[in-house]
DNA sequence: CAGGATCCACGTCGATACTG
DNA sequence: CAGTATCGACGTGGATCCTG
């Protein structure tokens, strides 16, 4: 509430803290980020090729493919390995942090399946009030 | 991979089934909501009034937190009580489902706090090479 | 095969002003 | 206090075309 709270915002900057920098709100955004969350899934089942990738994901563009997996590998959730094949290959390898990244999600996962029907219920009932 | 696999996300329309309506999916839209996971963590520490959760988020705007608390509401996940004050308070409470969803979140929570240096690590590596 | 580059439509969000 | 309404900037992402 920056008209409200501007003072304290202020406050934090000054003092060099960045509330965008809070790690809890760096890895959300990645978990937002609309097709990580669904790369590493794939990547569960095994390594995968680029176009693997994309046929298991139908409805996602190479450009935004290759974008996602750029970012994974920058930090370190995705190994990628080129092979120098005609025409060359290359390969999708989830590593032990986005593993474990996978293992922490699990409970969300779980949740999202187990609550959405009560989620989709909500919405009806507030869609009458 | 629009041009790749049109084909099989044609199949699947013709089915009815809409890979966007998966369930996970739509959770992570929610987690991914920016805002979403801050103010139910906030409220985790109690029900608190509109203006005090703008106090606790200082870098939130009104149109956003006004807009973020009624999809929670929405979604039965936050409960919305209003007291005929002059001028009027309204309180916003974690809904038991909302409670869930926090408990589900912990595991990522986390992991977040554990493995975010691991990923500036590996930025910063990326970085380099 | 695995991208890179470009263009543009769209939705999201912040800022601002106003209200019961 | 707790919003609503409106506008404009910005970022995200899809479509398309091109390359080693």
């Amino acid at each position: 509430m920056r008209d409200v709270q501007q003072n304290r915002l202020d406050e934090w900057k000054a003092q060099g803290f960045d509330p965008t920098a809070c790690p809890v709100r760096q890895v959300l955004d990645h978990v937002a980020a609309k097709w990580t969350m669904l790369i590493l899934l794939e990547l569960a089942n095994g390594p995968a090729r680029f176009n693997a990738l994309g046929r298991a994901l139908p409805d996602i563009s190479k450009r935004m493919l290759t974008q996602t997996l750029r970012d994974l590998e920058r930090d370190g959730l995705v190994t990628r390995e080129v092979f120098p094949t005609k025409p060359p290959s290359v390969e999708y390898t989830l590593s032990p942090m986005g593993q474990s990244l996978l293992s922490a999600m699990d409970g969300l996962f779980d949740w999202a399946n187990d609550n959405f029907d009560h989620i989709k219920q909500a919405r009806d009932v507030y869609a009458q009030g």
